[in-house]
DNA sequence: ACGCTATTTAGCAAAATAGCTAATATACAA
DNA sequence: TTGTATATTAGCTATTTTGCTAAATAGCGT
């Protein structure tokens, strides 16, 4: 599947969203980001395996739990380009370490 | 449901992101629109059905077929808001004609 | 009215999604 | 080693999504 296709369905789902705009102010363990949602952990678990195999967040581990990051670039990239692909006049994608970019569908 | 999950929704199948690509250039009639896709008909009103419903695009009848329009200032408010709600450094969002605007999860 | 074209709606099947609980890993402390 | 805390993976169910074909709707010319 293609990255941008992973991005998109990625962003698909409320949970996952909200999830990116907890991680907006910085890294977060997963029992952290859980307990601020009314799902299971487990169900957590899978939204952030989802959002990271779109490469939209990282996480490494500290000792007993694991720390998820945010990654603004892959997400800005995407969907940034699509956005000024599909409707240039309305947003200003800002470019940056522009290293070959893939199709925006 | 919320505008912005109605928006992101659409946004999720590759072939409705196409389908927006290819009304970047201007009205097209469905029949148009399917016969770029290697899909039925039906399937493809469906998909402008899904785009239509989160207002991002719009249909006009003229004679016998039904023209549609992308309408870009949605979809450029609520993504443009989500992106520069999560990742600010990496996107300026042109805002314009502001109206009153929701919540971006 | 009839036929023709363009498009949508209905109804169905297959696949994907999101939730849950139970079970399994991993790190650390006693 | 045993226990405890933190997370993930497995397995299941319900719902949604996407595609199809067949049937219905809408406009237009004859």
């Amino acid at each position: 599947m293609k990255a941008v296709s992973r991005i998109f369905r990625a962003l698909a789902d409320p949970t996952r969203r909200q999830i990116l705009q907890e991680l907006k102010t910085g890294e977060m363990a997963a029992g952290e980001i859980a307990s601020r949602f009314p799902i299971s952990g487990p169900s957590i678990s899978r939204h952030l395996s989802i959002l990271k195999s779109a490469d939209l967040v990282s996480e490494r581990r500290e000792g007993n739990r694991i720390l998820y990051r945010l990654e603004p670039e892959e997400m800005a990239n995407a969907v940034g380009d699509f956005l000024s692909a599909v409707c240039p006049t309305q947003v200003l994608h800002r470019r940056r370490a522009s290293r070959s970019r893939k199709e925006s569908s």
